[in-house]
DNA sequence: TATGAATGAGCATTCATTCAT
DNA sequence: GATGAATGAATGCTCATTCAT
């Protein structure tokens, strides 16, 4: 007791609210949204059960506050890529591929939870989530659909295309080390070649 | 009310272990295994919670029957494939990405559950369907190096050939619709030109 | 199917209710009324739930059962032991305490329980149980008491005397080894010492 | 209804600890611990289900501490009377008969639980109780024997002469009535004198 | 900023019991 | 004599949440 000026826990004062935003994406990331109690975080956290009130006003919304955070970057790094690409359909799927590629691997602890949890989200962040999901796609499809058009991409059907880059993109969280010896330039180069490939782009 | 005489539950005696099965599949689907309740699942089958225990010794154990039913149903029918083909790289390729795409959409519901919520089994469950999803990864890896190896497959990696194929695949059961226009044995052609596109198939 | 003739349990057809009887004896024995469940029961009896409850309507009942048996039969072997007795003391007190180490050996297993989960008995049996008890101190007591008048026990507080005595007797089902080397009449023997000892018995 | 203002529980906000032991001493006393439910206590300790849970990790943790408390005593009032003894055996013996009565007295309802409900501990606890009961037989055994030895005893069988004695002391529990017109001290008095008479005290 | 104490609703599971065969 | 299938009530326990301090 007398001198206990040492903390057990390497929190410091103050900075609750990060260490349980920490806290928080990992469990989630493990156990997924039903499976991780909210004193799970907090003990993790380091804090008490009540101090996790004091940042956030429940579970769901510390949870959605983890995922939106993460679904808005992706756009804003897409819409970034895109904008500074000419109208050229190869040049902008490269650039698309390289965002996802990107974010998957910035971000790949809460895109997974994103990816497997957004049906326990109640709404409306459900729908909001879902809409910006559905816009990504639409990025996708419309950029192979104007390189189909253009004779640029060749390949018989556009939305099993679109599906298949899509998919393998997204699948990179899910086996990525961040420690391995691919580093994410490398990576985003070698998912645009297969992404290329996919749509069947004429040279 | 109306005609009330038509019981809501016409479950016959006897076969309750049949609605149980069902009733499980749909909401784990739904919900994921942390998210379903017990009791919704006895709901759902028109028995009381003490039926579901009659017929399944656990949550666990029901959810692990499940999953462990549909898995080995994927591994007897990629064996099967694989037995009736000679040694050719693209046949075998084909071969097992119509397997894949055949049982990602037969067992789309059970297929999603097993992709989704391994982590939620215990052991020595979780080792054995880990050990499993491993040797369909072997499989599909070592067609893709021997059509590499014999010159028939065109691609600088192998490993991320074969993640971006089985990605495309799995993701088959996220979207179909059974209702839907697109017949599996078409929608195999499709992934099949797809892989055979993604390995860079020689002619 | 077929020729399923040899039973995979020894419990002859129709010696359902012996089974259960024994079996039901070892396992409240074992754990006690409330920590006994009759499926335990009826397993190990090798019978089905459904069995038990076609030789016994409850399972307090069977629980009565058992013990009621038991207690008649001390009484019997009490009453018996007095009635070939003239009217000494000395003699009653030998008498009654033989019966009662008897008792406590023959029917250790039953003996038990009685003592111990008489308040998990329902009315009227609590009740008619309470009695029988006490009138087996009624009787230890009228002995003891006698003595003293009569001057050939000599000791300062009958009650904790017979309080003794009874409990001395009754603890020995807790400890009995009935494959040990002390027969039940060298136990009586020194169990007669004893209360002798303990009433002053004056030679 | 009167006077309602006196709220049926009168817990202090943050007594509930204390007001939880006490419930449970006396239903784990009346019923048993299988006999008992937890919401019982909590209803009798004017609490919810959920704060019994604060204060306590689960059913057997409450229990294993009332029993584990009234066992340390136990000991430590032997060990106390013995060590302002000298080591004559018959000064001994009135020590530890007067503690062991004393204990019985003071703490008559958790000794009754100690005593017949040590089968429904789990490991370790089970284990240990187990070995302080073991201790004490062998310091009542060691007393007994040395008594004989010195010739200050004379019995024929010391370990019944033991048995006997502990049953006798430890049966108090079971009858005494503190409001009754018997003080403890008297009642040791007479229980020492008991003892005397079974081991044979000579004068 | 944080905590300790408390709650009510819900959880998976087990209970004694019943009924049709 | 015996079983398989089913039930409603209760069990021990965990949940997200609140409130006074």
């Amino acid at each position: 007791m007398a001198t206990e000026s040492a903390a057990p826990t390497a929190i410091p004062r103050g900075r609750g609210g990060d260490a349980l935003t920490v806290a928080a994406r990992e469990i989630f990331a493990e156990r997924g949204y039903h499976g991780t109690s909210i004193r799970d975080i907090a003990k993790r956290a380091g804090l008490s059960l009540s101090a996790l009130y004091y940042w956030h006003s429940s579970k769901q919304e510390l949870f959605v506050g983890l995922i939106e955070d993460s679904v808005n970057d992706y756009f804003q790094t897409c819409d970034t890529a895109l904008r500074s690409c000419g109208d050229d359909p190869a040049e902008r799927l490269a650039a698309i591929v390289r965002a996802t590629v990107d974010y998957r691997v910035r971000r790949r602890v809460e895109s997974t939870i994103a990816a497997r949890e957004i049906r326990n989200l109640e709404q409306p962040h459900a729908q909001r989530l879902a809409d910006l999901r559905e816009s990504a796609t639409r990025l996708f499809q419309e950029i192979i659909d104007e390189g189909i058009a253009r004779g640029v991409f060749g390949c018989a059907h556009a939305t099993d295309a679109r599906r298949a880059i899509q998919a393998s993109c997204n699948a990179i969280s899910q086996w990525y080390d961040p420690d391995g010896d691919v580093n994410p330039a490398e990576l985003a180069d070698r998912y645009v070649a297969i992404a290329e490939r996919i749509v069947g782009l004429t040279r």
